[in-house]
DNA sequence: CAGCATCCAAAAGGATACTG
DNA sequence: CAGTATCCTTTTGGATGCTG
C-alpha cells in the first residue's frame, strides 16, 4: 500500500495540509467548540488575517472544518469541526499535549549543544 | 501556563520544527530503527539533499535525533531516535496512521466541493 | 558515502488598505 | 465583523558543483 513516504500519495497531500505550523493551532484551538474568525485571530497569537483565511479556506475545502454563515449585521461566521475534523484534531491532540510537557527539556536539550537553528 | 497558542512560548518553536512536511516524514522512518543519510533519501521520495540535511540537523538540534559517525572510507553515518525523539515520534504515530487510513476520505471531500487548494 | 556552499526560482508570510 | 486584494519581504526549496 502506497503511503505518505511516496510522491504521488494523497497521504502527502493530506500531510502537507495538516502538519503546517497555523493548521495545527487552528484545529487545537477549535477543539472545545466553534470559534468566529475574530475569535480565532486573537487567540492564535501572530497569524495574520491572511494566513488564518488561508488556513481556514484550505481546512474547509479538506473537510475538516465546517463555516456556518448567520445572516444579521454585522455578520457572523462560526467555525467548527466537522466529524473528520475532530477526528484527525484528536489524534493531533497527543502530539500537542506532548510539546507542551516537554517544550522546556527540548529547549534546554538546544542550548546545551549551542544555538544552531 | 502559557502554551503555544502564544507567540513567544517555547511550545511554539518546538511546534514549528515538528510541524513541517519533512520532520514528520523523517522521525516517522526512523520509526524502526536507525538509518543512513542516503536510506533516507531514498525512503522520502521528493525530498532533496539540502531539506534531508537541514532537517536532520534542526532535529539533532532538538535532541531528537543522534547521529553516529562510523570512521571508515566511505564514512558511514547513521541517524536514531533518541528517547526524547522516541517520545514524540510515538505521538506523531496517532496522527500519521490516522491520515494513512483516511486520506482517500479527504481527497473525496475536496472533490465533492471542487478544487479548491 | 555524506554532506556543505552557492545560486536562483518559487512559495510562504506579513502589513496595510479596502469592501460587503 | 469578516474577510479580500495588493504589495513587499522572508523563507523555502531545488539544482548543481565541490570536499573529506
Amino acid at each position: 500500500m502506497r503511503d505518505a513516504f511516496h510522491r504521488d500519495c494523497p497521504a502527502r497531500v493530506v500531510l502537507d495540509h495538516v502538519a503546517s505550523r497555523w493548521a495545527v493551532l487552528v484545529l487545537t484551538a477549535l477543539r472545545d467548540g466553534p470559534l468566529r474568525f475574530y475569535e480565532l485571530r486573537t487567540r492564535i497569537e501572530g497569524i495574520s488575517e491572511k494566513m488564518l483565511s488561508q488556513t481556514l479556506r484550505t481546512l474547509v475545502g479538506d473537510g475538516f472544518v465546517a463555516r456556518t454563515v448567520v445572516p444579521a449585521t454585522p455578520p457572523q461566521v462560526s467555525y467548527d469541526l466537522t466529524p473528520l475534523g475532530a477526528g484527525i484534531t484528536e489524534s493531533l491532540r497527543a502530539l500537542f499535549d506532548w510539546i507542551r510537557d516537554h517544550a522546556e527539556d527540548i529547549l534546554a536539550a538546544q542550548e546545551r549543544r549551542g544555538p544552531g537553528t
